[in-house]
DNA sequence: CATCGTTATATCTTTTAAAATATAACGATA
DNA sequence: TATCGTTATATTTTAAAAGATATAACGATG
């Protein structure tokens, strides 16, 4: 019985490392989870409105984020169209596809040290 | 020029991978940066009074920091003292330097992970 | 047993963030 | 050119977090 950090948090074997992750700029956080999902809807439902609707977000908040990531992008990554078949809509570029590619990996890597770092706590 | 990360974000070398990091348990959140700074300062001052000034956070908050961290622990690991000498204070257990120590080790390797994936996004 | 500055707690106010609501602009298509 | 559901934006309302304020209890010490 030493004074390892196990033998000092109570519950041990409920307590774990978490965290967040996000990438930022000179112009605050754009990158999260949140708006990883918002892409990933948007592919998949061809509209900011719908996916938006569909993970129980509010369009201001969904069209914000988009903003946001497209300020922090070469080109915009998401592609908006107000008005025309079926009122418009919206479609991701191949970089839009490229980012979510890249954020699954970095969300993986996380999860790992997380995971390695929960372990460290109860050993 | 291909699909890298890198050629999709603008301002390039001003973006960089950050987060977050804190000890959970079915009860919440309950050691992040803050709580560790407050625990450091009552260490100093010998008081969660003049810790609290110290770092610009009401007593209110810091006394509820102090109390959910005190009900994670298998023992309080900060002693608290109301009247006595000088009107009271409160002292840090033994445990309580060794989870600052802990925190000190964790927030390294954290920070590793985060300049590790930074420079990951530029090359 | 009065004093001191602290811990401990409740209540009220302010600030901030989020959510809800409303409305205009858009453009292919029928 | 009327219609459609979307994008885009402003305004209002609500909710939650933070902060400010007030006060009682505490106990060694002189």
């Amino acid at each position: 019985m030493d004074t390892s950090i196990k033998n000092i948090l109570k519950n041990n074997h409920d307590v774990k490392v978490n965290g967040s992750l996000w990438l930022e700029s000179a112009n605050g956080h754009f990158f999260g989870p949140g708006p990883v999902e918002l892409l990933e809807r948007i592919a998949d439902t061809g509209s900011i409105n719908m996916a938006a609707k569909a993970m129980n977000m509010s369009y201001k908040k969904a069209w914000a984020l988009v903003n946001a990531l497209n300020a922090q992008t070469s080109s915009p990554v998401v592609i908006p169209q107000a008005g025309g078949k079926k009122g418009g809509g919206s479609t991701l570029t191949g970089e839009a596809l490229e980012l979510i590619r890249y954020h699954r990996l970095l969300r993986q890597r996380f999860a790992d040290f997380l995971e390695s770092e929960t372990r460290q706590l109860k050993e």
